[in-house]
DNA sequence: GTGTGTCATGTAATCGGTTACACGGTTTTT
DNA sequence: AAAAACCGTGTAACCGATTACATGACACAC
């Protein structure tokens, strides 16, 4: 038994499809009688539209298309979140792809999407993946969030190097002088701005360098922690290129024996809910990431239903990272030994109480 | 200038339609020449077939939708990561439909896959959700993960009692005695089964219960807590329904001044990768929940091209959690005023040494 | 009574693919 | 040499909706 088509429910009420559809869209004018008859049949048949004929025909499916080069760690789920709700409230749905390494995968699945999804959001951390992506989707609109300032099409960049600086200057402000950087991966947009920022903001501040790479990953930010931890000129602070590698950092250096932030301060980059519940508290550069989501997909509806003006909107919009203070980079103003969870006690209470609230 | 369709493709070879979907999907015979020019002309047309299109034809969208009653906190996120893994190996996509709190607007989101999707995997903690879902999408299959334990239709769930069971044990075990229970929201079924769980081993060990009720989120968790924090009768250990609210409350109790564990022990429920992060590290029953994700993602594709066979997949599989000790419920053996990260340290060189991988 | 406007309804084209079947031309079999 | 098998290709139906346009009924004005 096939399930019911409009075919079916036209037949049982004794009218055309036409009048189904009408009724079933309320569109086009229907006798009270028509409207009773076709409703009656559509619920004795279970019948339910189908949304692939129905898009075929509108070239309308009601769905964006998320490119993610990964979908592991906080940031990706919490960006997803925040598109999903917002794609909800405009009555689309979200079709999420992912794990796409080489601009070679990415561009194959952009291809795969045409015909399925109205638009395209694009995370690609590869340069040429995103220039594919403009040039394969023809006619699709899409929004580009590769990291890469790329004037001229519809875009959300972070400010990464402007938020690198930041953090230097905080980690310089608070007294520390050998701040080690843990980078992202080579090739990686993101990595790349975030760690030119770092060399820059060290550079005026006439202080020397460390780089160690990691993959944007936890367990690569707990290698690259151990091996600053052994080094001879120990770092006193570490900026990690996300919260992922931050986190992996600190626990390798507790596990060195040190302590944060007393021998080290460790800083981050993103504010992931994690961030906020890691003992002692992250300072990170937030960045509002579902909100960042929400924007990103209520932009994208917007140039589905403009598609077509004159006036394209390609202007490349900038989230600037906002710093936030927790107690893994408070100054070491005493220097007893290891006091317990003071890490949080000193910020519920006395440093910054309103924190409070916001680390739930 | 609108993108090229397959017809285009077929004038400029100068073949038939029928030809160039034969080149285009390797099937049916064709000779070199005929392949070479239909190639050439998609190459020059930029040709991407319409996906829409082909699934109309062929009733295949190689797409499978997930509902889900949220899309917060790591437990779905999770999920969803060891989904969208599997489906990429299968050749399929993803499509996720979330906030969907009452059975009525999940009903409708299901109902708005039909002809989107070949198969659906449900997670709705409500009952009558499960069973809308299962009327409902008429022909197309379903997986459900509900939390009920629905016989008769193709399901995966959480021994979610006999893992309450194992929490309260082995709390009991270390020489708690005092043991509230933070659960989750009353007619989650999850949630009940926890708390049935919680209720039936407590009784069994003759131990007076406490209950306090929570939402599965790390808000409701940290107000648990603060909660149990000043009663009367201080308990000496915390089953949280889940590792959000597990580390909400552990956070509470620690900013009431206890010391975890010596003060008061905290289990959790799914081991999402935060348990491990926190400090001390929460010990919890362990689901592999991506992996359990790709399983699920994996038995829905085999029930899907197993579609219309006599000897339907009927059967409900069980996911047994795993307890994870870590130093959150160490047996209270020292009593030394709260010794710093002793819990990292200890469960790094003494207690369970081989853990440090796992952590990261 | 005829003309005209209104309005509910039906017919059929269309969206962009896939594919069963028909067809004509070789090659092989008997 | 005729029959059979085979093979590449094209024609057209089909998937399940939407919708432009045609149609026919009815009311109202002249």
């Amino acid at each position: 038994m096939k399930a019911a088509t409009i075919r079916d429910v036209a037949e049982r009420a004794k009218v055309s499809v036409a009048s189904v559809s009408r009724v079933l869209n309320g569109a086009g004018p229907v006798t009270e009688g028509t409207k009773n008859r076709v409703l009656e049949a559509a619920k004795a048949l279970q019948y339910v539209p189908h949304s692939g004929a129905r898009s075929l025909s509108t070239s309308k499916t009601q769905t964006i298309g998320v490119i993610l080069p990964d979908l592991y760690g906080e940031f990706f789920s919490e960006l997803i979140r925040g598109m999903d709700v917002a794609a909800r409230s405009v009555g689309y749905h979200l079709i999420v792809s992912s794990s796409h390494d080489d601009a070679e995968e990415a561009s194959a699945a952009i291809r795969s999407m045409r015909g399925r999804v109205d638009g395209l959001i694009v995370l690609s951390p590869h340069l040429d993946a995103a220039n594919l992506a403009a040039g394969l989707a023809g006619r699709t609109p899409i929004l580009l969030m590769n990291g890469g300032a790329d004037a001229g099409r519809p875009s959300i960049v972070v400010d990464n190097h402007g938020g690198a600086v930041l953090a230097v200057e905080h980690l310089v402000a608070t007294g520390r002088r050998r701040i080690a950087h843990i980078s992202g991966p080579a090739g990686n947009l993101e990595a790349e701005a975030r760690l030119a920022g770092y060399l820059q903001a060290m550079a005026r501040a006439a202080l020397p360098t460390t780089v160690v790479e990691g993959e944007f990953t936890q367990s690569s930010g707990h290698a690259a922690g151990a091996e600053l931890a052994q080094r001879d000129l120990r770092p006193d602070a570490v900026f990690a290129g996300n919260d992922n590698m931050a986190v992996g950092a600190m626990l390798a250096l507790q596990d060195a024996g040190l302590r944060v932030p007393e021998d080290v301060a460790i800083i981050g980059f993103d504010d992931v809910p994690i961030a906020s519940l890691v003992r002692p508290g992250l300072t990170t550069l937030r960045i509002h990431i579902a909100e960042t989501g929400r924007r990103a997909l209520e932009r994208l509806v917007r140039l589905i239903n403009a598609a077509g003006q004159v006036v394209a909107d390609t202007a490349c919009e900038v989230v600037r990272p906002e710093l936030v203070v927790r107690p893994s980079t408070q100054p070491a103003t005493s220097t007893q030994p290891s006091p317990s969870i003071s890490g949080s006690r000193l910020r519920a209470s006395a440093a910054t109480p309103s924190l409070k609230g916001e680390e739930l």
